[in-house]
DNA sequence: TAGGCCATCTGGTCCT
DNA sequence: AGGACCAGATGGCCTA
């Protein structure tokens, strides 16, 4: 096992034990390559893993709203949050998380605070808001749809940072992937063109290997070993999202 | 218990 | 003025 491959599967050891068997039995093919700090440390999915039962609570609008009221000590700000349940698509703005602890100590240090700001407006605001991030939240499954991982309800939902750094070396994987198969397809053409002899069936083979070989670890050399996060598998460079190369001096 | 991940609130800035 | 975007703060949930 090279050192690529030992990466790949010790990112997969990132995902959750019951799915990880799956995982790797995909990660020969794909790309994961995310840093070790940025996958999913969790190894059991209940069937309710949060992210997961948030993102059905948001679209099948069954979650509870939670309701700062049941709460005597929060009445002032209870009002006014009934309001804030709901945005203006009707969809539910709490999560499945406690009701009347989460946004409470939030909505109590507000107040008063910017007392020029009428308590509509702000509400509308943060309604606002939580609707621009539940868009962003649905941009990001969609893209988790798309890029290759074990896509199983045994194996947790890919973390936010874990799904970009994923994409990004996806695409270029891709990218690479493109470019070998053109400059392969070049080579075969220009093999037809010349009159001389075709290229030997070892020299072919060698080449389809190496070009099977670089689609999958085409970053063998030092960069793998410059960061403890191998954020430079497969792209060659440094991840800009990388903790550890961005801390370096 | 610490650390990772997340949702939400909030105030600031920029744009239309 | 209102909306979009952003980053910081806060606190809950979960796992090792």
């Amino acid at each position: 096992m090279n050192v690529a491959e030992g990466d790949l599967f010790h990112s997969a050891a990132n995902i959750s034990v019951k799915g990880r068997d799956e995982l790797n039995s995909i990660v020969n093919d794909t790309y994961i390559d995310v840093p070790q700090r940025y996958g999913q440390s969790t190894f059991s999915y209940s069937g309710t893993s949060r992210g997961a039962e948030i993102r059905e609570s948001w679209s099948g609008q069954s979650c509870t709203p939670y309701s700062i009221s049941q709460d005597p000590k929060t009445t002032e700000s209870s009002e006014d949050q009934t309001g804030d349940e709901e945005d203006s698509d009707g969809r539910s703005a709490g999560s499945t998380r406690n009701p009347s602890s989460d946004n409470e100590g939030k909505l109590k240090s507000s107040i008063g605070k910017k007392d020029k700001e009428p308590r509509s407006l702000r509400l509308s605001i943060n309604a606002r808001e939580r609707r621009r991030m539940h868009d962003l939240n649905d941009a990001l499954d969609g893209l988790r749809s798309v890029i290759p991982y074990a896509h199983s309800p045994s194996v947790r939902k890919l973390s936010k940072i874990a799904t970009l750094l994923l994409a990004k070396n996806y695409i270029l994987m891709q990218a690479q992937a493109l470019d070998e198969m053109r400059r392969l397809v070049a080579y075969l053409n220009q093999g037809q063109a010349l009159t001389g002899p075709m290229p030997s069936a070892a020299a072919l083979t060698n080449t389809l290997s190496s070009f099977g070989q670089s689609a999958v670890y085409p970053f063998t050399g030092t960069s793998i070993a410059a960061c403890p996060d191998k954020c430079a598998v497969y792209t060659g460079t440094p991840s800009s999202l990388c903790k550890h190369c961005n801390d370096k001096p």
